[in-house]
DNA sequence: GATGACTGCCC
DNA sequence: ATTCTGC
DNA sequence: GCAGAATGGGCAGTCATC
């Protein structure tokens, strides 16, 4: 036996190149660490290597990155259409990885949030986690953190680089997680840095979302916007992209099937000068979205941001086994029942619609039901563009009655009025009204369809504490922490947190915080109890988070009560009142 | 084994 | 989910 | 009026840590 000298990493890169070489030294016994150390290449290179991926090369990144600037650095979104028809046209890429890179879609659950973000970038420039947080609470965004703190190096990575190893993430402990993003971060330069981070968080910062990328598509492949947008909901936009760059007749053939889910149609909020009569009103329930899709002897069921639920929700599907109809799609509202039938607060219906798998523990406790109001597609037959009028009668000749949402035609506004306070009386979200000549426009949302609810009683609380934002309003107070009082005890307890202020009134606010402060905390300012605010909610739900016990849901400031003074809001004995006299109506 | 941070997804 | 804001 | 950004409550599930 003769003592070799190992050949060097380098040695072995050149003859075998740089893939190979680390797979050798993997098989040959050595850990990812070990390579790492041995062949001086980044983390998530070697990763990707070991992943079985041949090849890095392709586009720079850093020239996606400074399109990403001059993106982000134009303002009009004329502007930003036009850079955007020309980098498709382009085709520096496929046309689909460009959308992806430019809708971050891809990158949405990666396991990656703000604290991760944070962990990596301290690993990067060897700050203090602490330190990095500090930043993003004073810039609102770890974009513009990473930017601000990586020292930038040269080494070029290529987009192909970076994109497998955001969508390699989900595969990795979260401590790998750390160290992939972090050798992503440390071989990148600092711009590169920036939309690293915001790629792996999915959300860009570029000023545009899917419908400008939409319209800026269309001109780009010269085909039919509408027809696009058809063809996006059901295939996704960069699937519809793809096939737009192929040509418009590739849109054409795009159609709904069942089995493959499309994003929903969507409503406003009620306007009564967007009310074209005559009109059908329904019930609204108080659940979640479901699409029910019917093929033969197979259920699929959708939420509205597509996620699939068959497994989760099989009393639904056994109820859609029941439809009066060979294929179909079926749109519905699921919703939390007793065992009597009645329907039961929203709070419940999350214990059965978030789970990712079925647990019959769960479903004896919460029982569920559906509420269908419309159907977009019969035996072959795509009902996207017959009229509600004509959906409506083949729903009802396929969906069981106890299954239908209620609803009715109304031809004034008389009728319509008459039908809320029904529903209201009744203990229902509110009605929908929807315009009986209107199409299914999916991923739309529409005049045609539009929502009315009730205005809720109002609370009179005190604030104590402000929250400071994040993003725009990094720097700034953003939410305020509510509390209403308990006399007997002569304490204040919290209800829940209140946001959506215009800058107008914060500015107001502001002054009269800023002699209030108690102390500063990281997340905002703990303040004296006397500004008053007038508040009102769409549901009181049982809290943990909130010393009340109680925390409101959708709440939202009504007016300050500058006329009114701690001594003088309302009591937690009227939020338990409040909260006792909705579950009355429900059951 | 309990607890808490973090993420994703319902509204 | 809602609300505010710039275009 | 549209599109975008920023914000609310709450539950499940995973993973790290005590």
């Amino acid at each position: 036996m003769s003592l070799v000298r190992p050949p060097s990493f380098r040695e072995l890169a050149e003859r075998m190149g740089e893939a190979e070489a680390v797979r050798y030294l993997l098989r040959i016994g050595y850990g990812t660490m070990k390579v790492v150390a041995e062949s001086g290449l980044p983390y998530h290179r070697v990763i990707l290597y070991r992943e079985r991926v041949k090849s890095l090369k392709s586009m720079e990144f850093s020239r996606l990155a400074s399109f990403y600037e001059r993106l982000s650095g134009v303002r009009s979104r004329k502007a930003k259409e036009a850079l955007i028809s020309r980098f498709l046209s382009s085709r520096v890429l496929p046309v689909d990885v460009m959308v992806n890179l430019l809708t971050a879609k891809p990158f949405k659950n990666l396991g990656v949030g703000p604290g991760t973000i944070r962990d990596s970038l301290a690993l990067a420039s060897r700050w203090s986690p602490e330190r990095v947080e500090a930043l993003y609470r004073e810039y609102g965004e770890y974009g513009e953190v990473a930017y601000l703190i990586l020292r930038g190096s040269s080494s070029p990575l290529t987009v192909k680089e970076v994109y497998l190893s955001l969508k390699l993430l989900p595969r990795l402990a979260r401590e790998d997680r750390v160290k992939v993003l972090s050798s992503l971060l440390s071989t990148a330069s600092r711009i590169e840095g920036k939309y690293i981070v915001r790629l792996a968080l999915g959300d860009l910062k570029l000023g545009f979302k899917e419908n400008t990328l939409l319209i800026a598509a269309s001109k780009a492949f010269n085909v039919d916007r509408q027809l696009l947008e058809n063809a996006s909901a059901i295939k996704g936009l960069a699937e519809a992209c793809r096939l737009a760059s192929i040509g418009e007749y590739m849109l054409r053939l795009v159609e709904l099937k069942p089995g493959v889910p499309f994003k929903p149609m969507l409503a406003h909020l009620y306007r009564e000068d967007k009310v074209k009569f005559p009109v059908r009103v329904e019930l609204k329930y108080d659940g979640s979205r479901l699409q029910i899709h019917k093929i033969g002897g197979k259920v699929k069921l959708y939420t509205r941001r597509l996620v699939e639920k068959s497994d989760v929700l099989p009393e639904v599907v056994e109820i859609a086994r029941g439809f009066n109809a060979d294929s179909c799609i079926v749109d519905c509202e699921v919703i939390a029942v007793d065992d009597k039938g009645n329907p039961l607060p929203f709070q419940y219906l999350l214990e059965r619609t978030l789970p990712r798998k079925y647990e019959s523990e769960r479903a004896e406790k919460v029982r569920v039901t559906v509420k269908a109001f419309d159907i977009v597609y019969h035996e072959g037959r795509s009902l996207l563009s017959t009229p509600l009028q004509e959906r409506i009668p083949i729903l009802m000749s396929v969906v069981p009655k106890e299954f239908l949402a209620e609803g009715e035609t109304c031809t004034t506004p008389g009728e319509v009025e008459k039908y809320f306070k029904d529903a209201v009386s009744r203990g229902y979200e509110g009605i929908m009204v929807k315009a009986l000549d209107s199409i299914y426009e999916p991923g739309r949302r529409t005049y045609t369809w539009l929502k009315l609810k009730p205005l809720r009683d109002t609370i009179d609380a005190v604030v104590v504490k402000a929250y400071y934002g994040t993003g725009l309003r990094a720097g700034y107070y953003s939410s305020l922490l509510l509390a209403v009082r308990d006399p007997k005890a002569r304490k204040l307890y919290t209800i829940g947190r209140v946001s959506n202020i215009s800058e107008d009134l914060m500015d107001r606010l502001k002054k009269r915080f800023d002699q209030l402060i108690v102390r500063r905390d990281r997340d905002g300012i703990v303040l004296k109890p006397e500004v008053v605010v007038e508040v009102t909610y769409m549901e009181i739900q049982r809290s943990p988070e909130y010393s009340s016990g109680y925390a409101l849901r959708v709440p939202k400031i009504v007016r300050v009560r500058n006329d009114k003074t701690v001594g003088e809001i309302d009591t937690l004995d009227k939020i338990r009142e409040l909260y006792m006299s909705q579950s009355a109506v429900k059951s």
